[in-house]
DNA sequence: GCTGAGCGC
């Protein structure tokens, strides 16, 4: 299941963002997208779980929960580009 | 060192 998670502090580290949905589930992939140009982070990444009840869990536990002074809004993500 | 809407290559 594709998750989306905004809100996310820009000094926040991928690794960092997995282990917080890791508490929840098994997680296979977390991706934080940057600006390609200058390399900083735009607050928002995807965080992909296989089981799909950890993964509504994970959304319903994590989301509005505080992380690094933020609070997290994570839902589930959109279908990718055509 | 900088900032804050929101969907990725």
């Amino acid at each position: 299941m594709n998750i989306y998670v905004a809100n996310v502090n820009f000094r926040a580290k991928e690794e960092e963002l997995r282990e917080v949905f890791a508490r929840y589930g098994e997680v296979t992939s977390v991706k934080i997208m940057k600006d390609r140009e200058t390399n900083r982070s735009r607050g928002f990444g995807f965080v992909e779980m296989p089981n799909q009840e950890q993964a509504a869990a994970a959304i319903q536990a994590i989301n509005g929960q505080e992380f690094q002074q933020r609070k997290l809004i994570v839902k589930e993500a959109l279908p990718p580009r055509p």
